[in-house]
DNA sequence: GGCATTAAATAGTGATCCCTATTAAATTAT
DNA sequence: ATAATTTAATAGGGATCACTATTTAATGCC
């Protein structure tokens, strides 16, 4: 029979998901330089031992709360972007998507990803790496779905998928800043747009 | 006679100029809130109440040194847009001394206003004004001289310029950001080559 | 040399940084 | 109730943060 399942002991003060949402968020707007230990443990109303006990330590939290916000997004964009739809639309569909990641009401702007943590101290160094691996990994994504699109014949042969990868990568970096400047989301759209007639064999050619 | 000019009074341990341009470079590489006052006096060999005195403080320091660093390219970066070449070749030639300027041999990667204080703690708001009022700026230089060209009769009179000045300078960004992460100029080149052939009227239409 | 001037260095300030040794509280099992 | 277990809170440590009141040094002019 399962029980209630309670564990015996004292109860925790904050679920752990509910102090990676909080947490996410907070190093989303402010950055991991600009949100502090005592940011943080206000924010999720516990005290410090207990976010360190939970978490390990500040850069060790980051990571959790990047991989729980990546999460969140990263199954929906895989479907997009692998759907049945031509590859242009889904890359289309994609980025659109990640517009509306950086101009969400009630959310902070840009990505928590595409700008985070670009110059930092030295002693970030290994967070930096972090974000960076991360921005590859997500330019990297691209590419093989463009090398996918060149084998079915949905791209000449010569196709220069990885420069093609990081021109959207670039212009998904470039939403990013622009969202964190205040831009809207329809502006980001017009970006999108904009960037497609840069897709292979789109306008004539 | 003008004498050597020298004041007197104590000579001062460091140029203004030297001054700004290793605060410029420790900014740079580091951002805003990775660059602490200590890492600064020590990089100039002076001691706290220098910098104040010469400076002011930490934001106006950083003021100052922005300032200076894109007084350097500026004027050459000005030259090049509004060139007698075509819009489209100045703006080719724009772009290439962006990346050029982004991969500079013993000099911090990626430009040091386009992804600077994006993120950031909420004391620092009114520094990432700063950076996003010089961003918004260099945008709407680009927009200018796009116009230009729609007078001009060098685009079509339709051209939504703004639009175009925002894709080139997510560009811009997209740029610095994958400079930060470990680009090297021949990636920017492609890039810049790929985001050119988005411009009115390439590749046929 | 002595004075006025200018700018430096000394030696800190209180606040905040990330983190932790220790103690106290809240739960289940006996 | 008592014990065992699990987690939280108290209190603070050493380092660094941006910044400054005060004193000292280095120059040109007389």
């Amino acid at each position: 029979m399962p029980k209630p399942a309670r564990k015996r002991g004292r109860p925790r003060a904050i679920e752990r998901d509910a102090g990676l949402d909080i947490a996410a968020r907070l190093f989303w707007e402010r950055g991991y330089e600009g949100t502090s230990t005592a940011d943080l443990t206000k924010a999720m109303g516990i005290n410090p031992p207990t976010l360190y006990s939970m978490f390990g330590s500040k850069q060790e939290l980051y990571r959790q709360a990047l991989e729980f916000g990546i999460a969140r997004e990263s199954g929906r964009r895989m479907e997009i972007l692998q759907s049945p739809l031509p590859v242009y639309d889904a890359l289309r569909l994609y980025l659109y998507d990640i517009a509306d990641g950086d101009t969400q009401p009630g959310k902070p702007r840009g990505c928590m990803v595409s700008t985070a943590v670009l110059q930092h101290a030295e002693e970030n160094a290994s967070v930096a790496q972090m974000t960076a691996a991360l921005r590859e990994a997500s330019m990297q994504i691209l590419k093989t779905r463009f090398d996918r699109a060149v084998e079915e014949g949905e791209l000449p042969a010569q196709t220069d998928t990885d420069t093609l990868a990081r021109f959207y990568g670039a212009i998904i970096q470039g939403m990013s800043a622009q969202a964190c400047d205040g831009a809207c989301n329809t502006r980001l759209k017009q970006l999108i747009d904009l960037a497609l007639t840069a897709w292979p064999g789109k306008r004539g050619t």
